[in-house]
DNA sequence: AGGACAACTATACCTACGTTTGTAATGCGC
DNA sequence: GCGCATTACAAACGTAGGTATAGTTGTCCT
């Protein structure tokens, strides 16, 4: 079971219309409730579960979160969850939570990319302050991932022609030698490229170069030295 | 004091012109001993010492290597030494080992970039294998460094119209409109360009604009939309 | 069959880029 | 003063890039 609490205080505070959300899996009823509070009152959104499992079958919403995970869980455990989620390609990032944890466990989960791992009894602010780092580092990885999705859709409406095209005036060849390479006119090469300069809306050929970096478009040709 | 241990075994194996250098920082003489043998006897060159003092007075040559730093040292601690390697820019991996360790300590460790924090007793096995880790991460690291300063040192070459022309040749701008922006005339602009190409050994527009990715060249002009 | 679209080319024209050759002023170090 | 690097420009020329117009062929969908 899953429980969705939602700070909608009023009106006192303007509400962020993407505010973050911070989902906490942790088994001990109490607990659960007191960390819910505890994210509340500071203004954060909180949706909370009783085991990795309940999580995983819910919809997660696509917003700015992190994920309050704690290491003993029945079933998958915290750890198991973690990679999981990787798996998945879920890139949540995780703050671990622990009463009875060891070394090698907190290891593995650094070592797996959690923003962090603390142990109770631990105070309300280390709790807070690695929330707004998590979330910091979600909001920044939710951008550039935006951006490169921004670039990959522009990408796919080029013809395969053009995507041709578009790679080889990546690795800095001259239309006649993408001409020759591709088997076409150079005047052909020509077109599509001023098709992928208006598709891929770059101002400039360092404009599609750089996009070109950003997707990881790299035209395996060997370069003569 | 340091020992400085090379593994010169005969001949049977050959030895690499530049082998990785495994540094231990360990109070304990047995420890340190014990350590020395197991990384010689896989062929690794060791230099060890008693603290953490000593290493920062020694002259850390410019090869391959990594650090297995015992957390509790007199002194300087393992993590503060961390913390004063990372503030001298020295970047060299660390793979923690400590008897008397607890999470907070494994944790801040790994925030800092350790590559590992490792309880005694732990096999031998799970140390050489963070080692070889460690030493592949510097490996990359040193590889990625040398090819920013060499690209740093042949913009060096350039004179300081030479380096401007590239900058904004790299955001995209017509030589017009460089000549614009610098007070020159364009044929100017034609002619320190010609010699930015030959000066950074660019095959190509694209070769040069990836150059100034690397190097994190951006000239600040607001794009217009 | 007809329409839409991708792929491809040609002619023509204009702009942008790049090099060569030559000139000239400035400033720095020895 | 001499040599040298830097900065700067001009004329002339050749190459590369880019667009507009116009047309062919083939495929896929309806």
């Amino acid at each position: 079971m899953s429980e969705r609490s939602n700070s909608q205080r009023g009106g006192s505070k303007a509400e962020t219309s993407a505010n973050a959300i911070v989902f906490v899996v942790e088994d001990d009823v109490s607990m659960r409730r007191s960390l819910t509070n505890l994210f509340q009152s500071v203004g954060l959104d909180v949706v909370a579960f009783g085991s990795a499992r309940e999580m995983l079958q819910s919809t997660l919403p696509d917003v700015v979160s992190c994920l309050v995970l704690d290491v003993r869980l029945p079933g998958l455990s915290g750890l198991e969850f973690q990679t999981e989620l990787a798996k998945s390609s879920i890139h949540i990032p995780i703050i671990f939570i622990t009463g009875h944890g060891d070394i090698p466990m907190s290891v593995r989960a650094m070592k797996g990319g959690a923003v962090d791992f603390l142990t109770k009894p631990f105070r309300d602010q280390e709790l807070l302050d690695a929330v707004i780092a998590a979330t910091e580092r979600d909001r920044k990885r939710r951008q550039d991932e935006k951006t490169v999705a921004n670039l990959k859709s522009l990408f796919e409406t080029l013809s395969p022609r053009e995507q041709a095209v578009m790679k080889l005036v990546a690795t800095g060849l001259m239309n006649k030698q993408i001409a020759a390479e591709l088997g076409l006119a150079e005047i052909t090469v020509k077109i599509y490229r001023g098709h992928v300069m208006k598709k891929m809306r770059a101002r400039s050929l360092a404009d599609l170069i750089r996009m070109t970096e950003a997707l990881g478009i790299r035209a395996n040709r060997p370069e003569q030295t």
